[in-house]
DNA sequence: GAGGAAATTTTAGAGATTAAAATAATCGCC
DNA sequence: GGCGATTATTTTAATCTCTAAAATTTCCTC
């Protein structure tokens, strides 16, 4: 759905007054395109929803003081929640400027049902709610991230890997539960619109975010929105082939896939089977690939050829998504191993060798560990965004 | 630069009843969520500029009749222009349903500037324009399609490959001599928006165009608009990695590009070396390519495995253009090879086993051979997405 | 405390869109 | 041949957003 003009130029002052705060009116007037009296009439329809809060600045020079605008930190407050691959639910309550005010860790139990999971997701919900001692009326939005495939308009769970496949209204259920209207979408866009309002990519409105966990996700902002596929499914760039016909098989079942060379359960499967050690389990995994990496800057085993071998593939992967999108940015959360040294130069040297000449050293790359407070501060991405759309 | 709501609506309104003409206002409305009053204020705007026509209807119910609406087949003529791998420049003018009237090809001779080409350009349109007889005045843009990197807003050249580098405005230097205002893209872009407008993707808002000509070129549309990538080389499917590392060298100085398997040139370069055969003069390539290929169907030859190759890796990297990006269509415009049932089907297959499960067999695929005219429909297309735009 | 300068707000006007009412054009039927 | 039913299109009145320009605010400097 096409966002009207006025959608548009609300949330792109929003925007850029977040991407640039504190800023004065004219900034915005210079930032935005717009006109002052315009910037006007949306900044003073932000501060009476108490999104935006006025700040005096100190005078220098001459002429009427500019004023300051911000996000107002007590404006709303947004509860992220999302499950984990250890097996845990994390929720945090965040205010719009994405600072954390509270934060919770509870254990679910293996379910077999997605109707089973949001019970669950409402159990813990309401334990982190009363342990903050944070009032519901209080909460502006929950927003929901799902390591599936859910229709973001519509609140509905289309589907949860080994979970009972089948639609269910995971943001209604849970949603009616607490009182409190939620927000949903894919844990991977969750983690895009972080970056997006809140991160490296603030100034970027074209950029891809590829998160590395378990498996990979990754997902695509295009002129300032979250791309989503026509079937809303796109950027499943784990399972595009680097080695296709003569790869590893990915549990997709496909070959070659890049899930199968760079993801952290198949670096682990890859390790167990060189070290002669059994695979931990899947709510282990991250922690036993730590305590690997551990091992291995400690010198006491060598699983150097598979990091290289991930770290290597994954530049081919996103060399050839540079050279097919041409994005401004393109970041990067993943595990520790992203941050060594000699394998991000492995990385960088097969991205540069296997991009478009053309293309080549003219995307900014950003780096990070990724942290579990980015899907809160994503689920208040998401109400910034969508502020406009559905009050 | 986003369009407003109201070119929006207009390229909108264009666009729906381009693909689905003859329409009545009514159908329009349901075709573009607008309202009656609209639609009449719109399509009055556009008969009164003469682009689109009303045609009387027979009745068949109760009621007012319909008047049905089409493009005026005599509203604007277009010329379009693009040079080809043979050394020719083809003329092609059409009118704004895309039907050719009239057509002209003139030899081009080697250059080494762009400024060369450009006059060249010239004499080749002068002299076309003088054969067909048409006035200059009558003519309401040049369409010049560049194989090469473009400015399609400000209309200047940027790079075409074999030519001196260093930007020319193109548009502006055709466009004054010639007395007539020009349009200017990529050609494979041309291509893209002719698909877009006249051809298999004519509803398509999200679909991605392949064209396999002596290289591989690429262009996407996203939400009913051409992507360029924010350095204005997305699209760069040719140079994409099948085989990183270990794959076929590529002249763009890369591995296992695409492009090194699947382009007429790299499967000429593949059959000549089988066949000990001269490589042909690169103007003389595709009508050798067709010798071959009728050579291969007379059982003469056999470069069945070369083919087959490059049918399978097509496959494998249009799956993970799905398994990516989740278009709605996909259309490959291609030589001859592109249409036999045999490489067909080791095309669909292997685009079956790389596409990501969810993904399979949910996005529409064309085949279709590349016809010379598209290059014009592709101006008469621009002419109509920026009819609202440049005036 | 008057004048200057810069930021912001106000005002008036232009356009686009919508919903609803009005009008137009035809058919079927008596 | 005229009347009412029916569907298509146009008109009207109101709303809304944005812009440009003028006015106002607020502070600094002299």
């Amino acid at each position: 759905m096409r966002l009207t003009d006025q959608e548009f130029n609300r949330v792109l002052v929003l925007k850029k007054l977040r991407a640039s705060e504190p800023v004065a009116r004219t900034d915005l007037v210079g930032l935005t395109g717009l006109t002052g009296g315009t910037i006007t009439a949306i900044t003073a329809d932000l501060v009476r929803r108490g999104i935006v809060i006025e700040e005096k600045v100190a005078t220098s020079g001459p002429g009427r003081p500019r004023v300051n605008l911000r996000i107002n930190p007590q404006g709303r407050y947004v509860v992220g929640t999302t499950p984990t691959n250890e097996g845990e639910l994390l929720t945090e309550i965040v205010n719009l400027r994405g600072e954390s005010l509270g934060f919770a860790k509870a254990a679910l139990t293996r379910d077999t049902t997605i109707e089973g999971l949001a019970r669950q997701f409402i159990t813990a919900l309401e334990q982190a709610l009363a342990e903050w001692d944070v009032p519901r009326e209080e909460i502006y939005r929950i927003g929901i991230g799902i390591p599936g495939i859910v229709n973001n308009r519509t609140g509905i769970v289309e589907h949860i890997i080994s979970l009972d496949s089948g639609p269910v209204d995971f943001g209604g259920i849970v949603g009616e539960a607490l009182g409190v209207a939620t927000l949903i979408d894919n844990s991977t866009n969750l983690l895009a619109r972080a970056e997006h309002w809140y991160g490296a990519a603030a100034h970027a409105d074209d950029f891809t975010l590829i998160n590395i966990d378990l498996g990979i996700g990754a997902a695509l902002y295009r002129g300032g929105q979250l791309v989503t596929g026509v079937h809303g499914m796109a950027a499943e760039f784990g399972h595009t082939k680097v080695v296709p016909d003569t790869g590893r098989a990915c549990y997709c079942g496909g070959i070659g896939c890049l899930q199968a060379y760079c993801s952290v359960q198949s670096i682990m499967e890859q390790s167990c089977a060189q070290l002669g050690r059994p695979l931990p389990d899947f709510d282990r995994m991250n922690a036993a690939f730590d305590g690997l990496m551990a091992e291995q800057a400690a010198g006491r085993i060598d699983i150097g050829p598979i990091l290289e071998q991930a770290s290597h593939y994954l530049g081919v992967s996103v060399a050839n998504h540079i050279t097919m999108q041409d994005p401004e940015a393109v970041v990067i959360l993943g595990p520790k191993f992203t941050m060594i040294e000699e394998l991000r130069s492995i990385f960088f040297d097969a991205l540069e060798r296997n991009t478009f000449p053309a293309l080549r050293r003219r995307t900014r790359l950003h780096f990070k560990l990724g942290d579990k407070g980015a899907y809160a501060r994503g689920a208040a991405a998401m109400v910034l965004e969508q502020i406009y759309r559905c009050s």
